[in-house]
DNA sequence: TAGTCATGTGACCAGGCGGTCATACAAGGT
DNA sequence: ACCTTGTATGACCGCCTGGTCACATGACTA
């Protein structure tokens, strides 16, 4: 967490601050932003970023808490009221939020997606290695549940089709942004039509039934 | 490509640094491999690995066109037979093939784990983009076919399913690697059950068909 | 006015990097 | 014996990094 020192900053200098770091962590990953950069981009010395985060690290995390936050408004109504969806709805819900998530805020989107993609970094470790079970562990007991309740096979494999779902969510989110224009006239039907097949996929398969 | 006098060395002095560029690839990311550190294992002196090499890009895709190489001695065997197989059986041998490769090369499933893992690093751009859409041709090519034969719904986007089979391969593969023990007992079994229980996903989903 | 405390500052540090270059050496040809 | 050619060497260069520290500033207190 930032010293109090940065608390106490007047609001405009705080956000610029958070605003400049934003837009390094988006733009480079953890290794490559350069706290040199950071203070000649937001106007202040180099001591003063010391008296304000213990760290580059501190300051990661501090921008990590502030993504997570937001994107947690976003998913929690829906994991509030799961019980009422059954699986494979739930799924569509949260991918649509997801998804809603990385157009309402991209520059988050580019900083998770930094992370995801440097998973050899030094901070990847203790970052994600912590929460990716509780998402594989989150995954597993929906999964459970539907067996329960007669929505998928009772053979499968749920450790492995948890983690699965786990990754296919953050590939889905990926193809879709790098695919559809979010300007695109038709941007919300595409969203949807994509969810859906995808979906239906996760459900039966690409296969012919016989 | 290294330089001429790379090629001059003796067998052992050459074997000898490309093992130990082969454990520094393994070991670290692209960004993160020290030169001093290779020559200094390597016991040649720093001027002499610019004798060899261009620069630290030359080894990397010398050290990557080895693996490209090895890797090829996997596949190519299938995929000249590929007329032979339905789609769905030559997924599984490729998959397959794919294990196989990761248990006899690890350092070189590890070199370009790290390659994947590090899609910011400046070397990924220049070197994945041009290999990826050729994949994911590749799948698109299957696909059509397979549904020409009738071995997967027509309705499908191909497109889409293309990357997300190219995507999936290798989270098959690492999920694989990470679960199971290379000296399980029961090894072969569990990889022909692990991929075979992905492959049945892939052609009936995980819901209850009514 | 003098003292105190939070905050601002940028020169500076040690360390690491990729890459260069003048020099030395050894072998072969003449 | 001399010169050329290919190779070996490690001190050195410029650059950038995260982080520190002695000092300046300015506001509030007594």
């Amino acid at each position: 967490m930032p010293k109090d020192t940065f608390f106490n900053l007047p609001e405009n200098k705080r956000s610029l601050i958070c605003q400049v770091a934003i837009d390094e962590f988006a733009a480079y990953s953890y290794d490559q932003v350069s706290i040199n950069r950071i203070v000649a981009k937001s106007g202040i010395a180099k001591g003063s970023f010391y008296q304000y985060f213990e760290d580059k690290k501190d300051l990661y995390l501090y921008i990590i808490h502030l993504a997570t936050e937001e994107k947690l408004n976003y998913l929690s109504p829906l994991m509030q009221n799961s019980y009422q969806y059954d699986f494979f709805t739930l799924l569509r819900e949260m991918y649509k939020a997801g998804i809603q998530f990385t157009e309402d805020h991209p520059k988050y989107t580019q900083i998770s997606k930094k992370l995801l993609d440097n998973k050899e970094s030094s901070i990847y470790q203790e970052l994600i290695a912590d929460t990716m079970p509780s998402a594989y562990l989150l995954f597993e007991n929906l999964l459970v549940k539907a067996i329960e309740r007669g929505e998928i096979r009772s053979g499968i494999d749920v450790h492995m089709f948890a983690y699965m779902i786990a990754s296919l969510s953050t590939l889905v989110i990926e193809y879709f942004a790098d695919n559809v224009e979010q300007n695109d006239p038709n941007y919300n039907e595409k969203l949807s039509e994509t969810i859906d097949e995808f979906i239906d996929f996760l459900k039966h398969g690409i296969g012919i039934d016989n």
